[in-house]
DNA sequence: AATTAATTCAGACATCCGTCCTATGCATAT
DNA sequence: ATATGCATAGGACGGATGTCTGAATTAATT
C-alpha cells in the first residue's frame, strides 16, 4: 500500500477512468479534478492544457494495449494458436474489462478530427498490425488463399476484423453475448 | 433547381454536413444555424433540443447506409462477387466520401455512450449484419471452413472487418493508400 | 536558520453553450 | 379588412468550461 502516489500519475489515472467511463466528450477538467481529489489548476500545472492531459492518457493507453497484445500474441505456435491467444484477449478484455475497449473505440474517435492524436493512434494501429504480421503470418507454412495478399494488408484486415467485430459486441452489451462473433475470425486459418 | 427548401431540410443538412466535418463533440447549435443560413431558435423550434436534431440526422444516415449497402449487395451471383461488390462499395466510399464513414465511426461513439443512440447504431449493424447474413452467406455452396460457426457470427465478423479495416484507412488517409487492405475480406471466400 | 524553489490552493476571467421568451412578419381564413 | 395561426427573428438567461493569476504552503538548498 503506497499510501501516496505521486499527484500527477493520480491525475493521469482519475482522466484515464473519467474518460473511459464517460467518453472524452463528456469529460470537464473539473470531473478530473474531483475524480483525482485535487484541485482544478494542478491539472494545468502539471499538464499545461487539456489536450496536454488526454495526450498522457492516450500514450497510456497504447502502451497496455501494445504489452497485452504482444503477449497474447507470444501464446502458442502456430499461426492458428496464436490467433487463438488474440481471439481469447480480445474476448476476456470485452468481458472483465470493456472500458478499455471504449477508450480504444473513443479515442480513435478524438484521433479523426485531430492531427497530433491522429498520429499516435495511427501508430498504434501500425505497430498492432505490424506485430500481428510478424508473429502470426511469417510463418512459413500458411494456407494457400493468404498467398494472394500482401502480409501487410491481412494482418490489417484480421486487426480490423478484431476491432469492427468488438465494436458491435459493446453495442450489444446490455442484451445477449454476441462475443461469439469473434471466433469467426478463426475462418482464416482452417 | 429548387429555390426554396424546406427549412427544416436545410437544418438537416447542415447539421450533417457539421458533425460529418468536425465530430459530433465540436459541433455546436450555432455552429449548424450559421451554416444552415439560419438563426439559431429555430433549431429549438423544428427539432425540440440537440438531442432531436442529431437523432434525426443518425436516422438520415442509417437510411444512406441501408440503402446503398443493400444496393450493393444485390450485384453479383456467387458469394465472392457479392463479397467483391461490398468491398468495391467500402473502397469507392472511403474515396469519394470518407465523410460519410467519418460519420458513422463519430456517431457510433457518440452511441456509446447515450442509450437513446444506442438503439439506433444497434440496429444499423445489425440489420446490416442481416443483410450480410441473408445475400451473402445464405448459399448452399459455401466453402467447409464456414460451417464451423453461425452464419450470424460470421456476418457481424464481416462486417466488422469491413469496419475495422476502413477505420485504418482513415486514420491513414493522409499519407500512402492502404485501402487493398479492404481486399483481403475475400479470403473468407477463396 | 534563512533563502529559494516547487507545489498546492482558491478563485476570478472571458467565452461558449443549450434553451427559452417575446416580438415581429406573413399567409390564410373568416 | 380583421382575426388567427404559423414561421422567423433577435436576444436574454443561467450555467458550464478551459485557462490564468496570485497567494499560501511545503520542500529543498545553502
Amino acid at each position: 500500500m503506497e499510501e501516496k502516489t505521486n499527484q500527477s500519475q493520480k491525475i493521469l489515472d482519475a482522466a484515464y477512468k473519467c474518460i473511459s467511463t464517460k467518453g472524452y466528450a463528456n469529460v470537464s477538467l473539473r470531473d478530473i479534478a474531483n475524480e483525482a481529489g485535487v484541485v482544478l489548476s494542478q491539472l494545468n500545472y502539471y499538464f499545461g492544457n487539456k489536450e496536454g492531459l488526454f495526450a498522457e492518457v492516450i500514450k497510456m493507453m497504447i502502451n497496455k494495449y501494445l504489452h497485452e497484445i504482444n503477449e497474447a500474441l507470444d501464446i502458442g505456435e502456430t499461426a492458428r494458436d496464436k490467433m487463438s491467444s488474440l481471439i481469447k484477449f480480445f474476448k476476456e478484455m470485452l468481458n472483465n474489462n470493456p472500458e478499455l475497449f471504449r477508450l480504444l473505440y473513443d479515442l480513435t474517435g478524438l484521433a479523426i478530427w485531430s492531427s497530433s492524436f491522429n498520429t499516435l493512434l495511427r501508430n498504434l494501429f501500425n505497430e498492432l498490425s505490424n506485430m500481428i504480421e510478424e508473429k502470426i503470418l511469417n510463418k512459413s507454412n500458411l494456407k494457400d488463399n493468404l498467398v494472394n495478399y500482401s502480409s501487410k494488408s491481412v494482418a490489417r484486415m484480421i486487426l480490423g476484423a478484431m476491432f469492427g467485430t468488438a465494436i458491435q459486441v459493446i453495442l450489444n452489451s446490455d442484451e445477449g453475448d454476441i462475443s461469439d462473433a469473434l471466433n469467426a475470425v478463426q475462418i482464416i486459418f482452417e
